[in-house]
DNA sequence: ATAATAATATAGTCTAGACTAACTTTAATT
DNA sequence: AATTAAAGTTAGTCTAGACTATATTATTAT
C-alpha cells in the first residue's frame, strides 16, 4: 500500500535540466547561484536569470531579487525524479564500461524520456546483470566489433 | 575495413522526426504527402509546409511547390539512422514485455539521444538476452513491483 | 569609507517551431 | 466543362529559450 502521488512530475527539458542542476547545487554546497547554475550547463547567465524568472512564475522555484533560487516541493519533486533517473541510467551504462564522461550528453537527454514503465525496466535489469558477469562480458566483446 | 562516413547524421529533434515520418511513409506508400506527415505527427499541415522547406534549405529535402517531398542523401541518412535507433529500442524494450505502444513517446524521445557507444550497447545486449529467458523472466518479476 | 570586482538583473534581439485564418492549386464528381 | 472537395501554401502571430550589451547591486580589498 503505497500513497498514489498525483502531480505531473515534469517540466521541459530546460526546465528539468536546470532543477536537476539546482538541486544539485544546493545538496554539493548548500546554495545554488545564478553564476554557477550558468557555468554547469553552459548557457549565458542572463538566460539563467530569466529561466528562473520563468520558473518561479511557473511554480517551481523560489525566486527573490541578488538573493539565492530555492526550490518548492513541485520543483524538488522533478528534480528528484531526474536525478534518479539520470543515476540510474549511468550506472546502467556502466555495467558495459562505458564511462559516464563519454556518454553524458546522451544521458542528459534520455533522462528526460523514461516513464515509469521503462525507468522500472532499467533498474530491475541493472540488479540482474550485475550477478552475471559473464554475460556482461559477452556483451562487451560483442560491442568492440561495432565501435 | 569500412569506409568511414564523414556527415554529421544529425538534425534537430524535430527535423528527425520529420525524417523518420517521410522516410517511412515513403517505404509503406511510395511517396511522402504533406497531408500524412501531418497527420503522423500530430502537427498542423501548415506547420510541416514551413518545415520542408526549412529543410529543404538546409539540403536534407528536395522540396517543389505542390508536389510531393523526396529525401536527399543527407536526409535519407539521418533517416536510416534514427529509424534503426528506434527499432533498437522497440526490439530491446520488447524483451520485457512492454508493448510499443505504451512507451512509444519515451522512444520517441529517446531515439534522438544515442550516440554509437550506447547504441552497439543496446544491441548487443538484446542478441545477449535473447538467450536468456530465465534472466529476463526474473526481471519482469521484479517490474511487477514496481508498477 | 571608498574603490574595485564579482554577481545579478534588465532591455532588446534572434531563431526554431508551432499555431490559425485565408488563399491557391490540384484532384475528384457530376 | 463546371463545380466541389481535398491538399497545399502564404501571411501573420506566438512562445520558449537562447544571446549580447548595459545597468544595478553586493562583496571584497584597500
Ligand atoms: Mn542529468
Ligand atoms: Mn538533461
Ligand atoms: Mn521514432
Ligand atoms: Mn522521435
Amino acid at each position: 500500500m503505497s500513497k498514489a502521488v498525483t502531480a505531473a512530475l515534469r517540466g521541459t527539458r530546460a526546465q528539468e535540466d536546470y532543477l536537476e542542476q539546482i538541486l544539485t547545487l544546493i545538496e554539493d554546497k548548500g546554495y545554488a547561484r545564478v553564476v554557477d547554475i550558468a557555468r554547469n550547463l553552459g548557457i549565458a547567465q542572463a538566460s539563467v536569470t530569466g529561466m528562473i524568472q520563468r520558473m518561479d512564475t511557473d511554480g517551481l522555484v523560489t525566486y527573490e531579487k541578488y538573493r539565492g533560487v530555492i526550490l518548492t516541493q513541485a520543483g524538488e519533486d522533478i528534480a528528484r525524479a531526474i536525478v534518479r533517473r539520470h543515476e540510474s541510467l549511468a550506472e546502467f551504462f556502466a555495467l558495459f564500461g562505458l564511462d559516464e564522461k563519454s556518454i553524458y550528453d546522451d544521458i542528459e537527454g534520455i533522462e528526460h524520456h523514461m516513464s515509469q514503465p521503462i525507468l522500472a525496466t532499467i533498474q530491475a535489469l541493472t540488479g540482474e546483470l550485475e550477478r552475471q558477469p559473464a554475460l556482461l562480458e559477452r556483451v562487451k566483446k560483442k560491442m568492440a566489433g561495432s565501435g
